[in-house]
DNA sequence: TCAAAAACGATCAAAAACGATCAAAACCAA
DNA sequence: TTGGTTTTGATCGTTTTTGATCGTTTTTGA
């Protein structure tokens, strides 16, 4: 048997180099040059345009796929954006709340965050499937509802088939929604297949959706689609939030306020 | 056979320092530079960029993570009495577990005990009310699910109505329980009517009922009432127990072990 | 309290990786 | 085939990363 050995079209070639990066969730640049059997020249050059694509993130030596695990401990807000910025976001958010609401709470570091600015209400009821959340307000504070569901052990956050049983049971007046990617084409998406569910399971529920996500989550794209941009009705951001994109949000009915 | 011993990208390995630093509490660098096979410059100087994310604190000699396993952040373990008893009707219980059972932690420190000897079985799948017993477990081990409901702060436990949801929803092998009073007149009671609800709901749902309780809770009643003794099928207690009791629970078809 | 030992930060040079540039090769339509 | 465009690989100066060195600070233990 031959193998034909014949060169690549460069979006196929680009395709196997996402391929291989994201199954290993990192890739050299000298692995990528003798698996694609190409010049170094030509690996930066895909690099380059797969990174325009939010599919990857260059870092020196090689690059870091966006669709792994590795990308959320490597790149989450809490290593990027400052923590000042993160509170701005998250008191933003927390001026949207009434008497006597009723939210959800997504996991990611922003909402908990908000988590943080919610300790005094206890006109409010809570409910959330981030054990992180929930431990910041287990000493006082709002009545808390705990989804249930399988535990995800990187992002301490119960996913899965099981939160319907709960999340069909309660009435949510907000959600503050995270995600790992905001792209006009792809929409919300994030790294877990069963934590999509659960996100898209809320996002249907509750009456209003407010998505909390820094303005590094502009143009990513991760690995399991969440749902797409019409779901969501309040994006909050910080002031690097890319101006093109915000317009093309508004376009399209999202209000989108940046902190 | 001939091992690659190829360098990391900085990336990959800053997340593998994070990991051995959080895993150990601390790290000296004299330890992380023969782990990862760089110079103490480098390790130096990563050790830098993770102080700047916020993930660990640097101290003279090494390093201390910042990222706190989730029990230390809900919880200080407080005086806890009979630990000793404790333990051994734990490993006692420990024993009744089949590869592959699906089971059930309740809340209280006996059970609790148990838990933390679940950490290497991968093959079980545990369900829990308790958020103690799941941080126990959040570093590796079973499959975790929780029930959801709602928090009970002072105990940590997820209680009420809710937890019908995803209880209905899965199988129990066995369900070891814990209890605030155990009475032959007054069956097994607790201070809170949403925890007896749960607890009674798991224990009609589970095939096999396995209680742990020291012998400080013979004879003691408390407020709420879960259920009549002939809902458990196993009691688990230390030598101290009392015999008069003891026989009167096996006159009534249950075993009774004494650790 | 003081001196030795250990750890530290700053600095520098070598090595690796990078981006820019340009010519050759491949491709494509006429 | 021809002329024009795109893609590729090599070259080269620049930047980043790394490990070693050295003087300074902190810790240790007598």
């Amino acid at each position: 048997m031959i193998l034909e050995v014949r060169a690549d079209l460069a979006p196929e070639r680009r395709e196997r180099m996402r391929n291989l990066i994201r199954k290993a969730g990192v890739a050299r640049v000298e692995d990528l040059k003798s698996d694609l059997q190409v010049s170094v020249a030509t690996v930066r050059r895909d690099l380059e345009a797969l990174e325009e694509d939010g599919r990857i993130r260059r870092v020196h030596g090689g690059a870091v796929s966006m669709e792994s695990r590795l990308e959320e401990v490597v790149f989450d807000d809490k290593a990027n954006l400052a923590l000042k910025e993160k509170r701005l976001i998250a008191e933003e958010a927390f001026k949207l709340i009434s008497t006597g609401d009723s939210i959800y709470l997504d996991g990611g570091s922003t909402v908990l965050e908000m988590a943080r600015l919610l300790a005094g209400r206890t006109d409010l009821t809570v409910v959330t499937n981030s054990l992180r959340a929930a431990a910041e307000l287990s000493e006082s504070g709002p009545r808390v509802i705990l989804t249930g569901g399988e535990l995800r052990r990187l992002s301490q956050t119960m996913v899965g088939p099981l939160t319907r049983a709960i999340l069909g049971q309660v009435r949510l007046d907000k959600a503050f929604m995270g995600t790992m990617g905001l792209s006009i084409d792809d929409g919300l998406t994030t790294t877990d297949p069963n934590e999509a569910f659960t996100k898209s399971l809320v996002q249907e529920h509750a009456r209003q959706v407010i998505l909390l996500a820094d303005a590094r989550k502009a143009g990513k794209v991760s690995f399991a689609r969440v749902s797409d941009l019409e779901s969501i009705d309040i994006l909050i951001s910080d002031k690097k939030f890319p101006d093109k994109t915000a317009r093309a949000l508004r376009k399209r009915g999202l209000k989108v306020r940046l902190a």
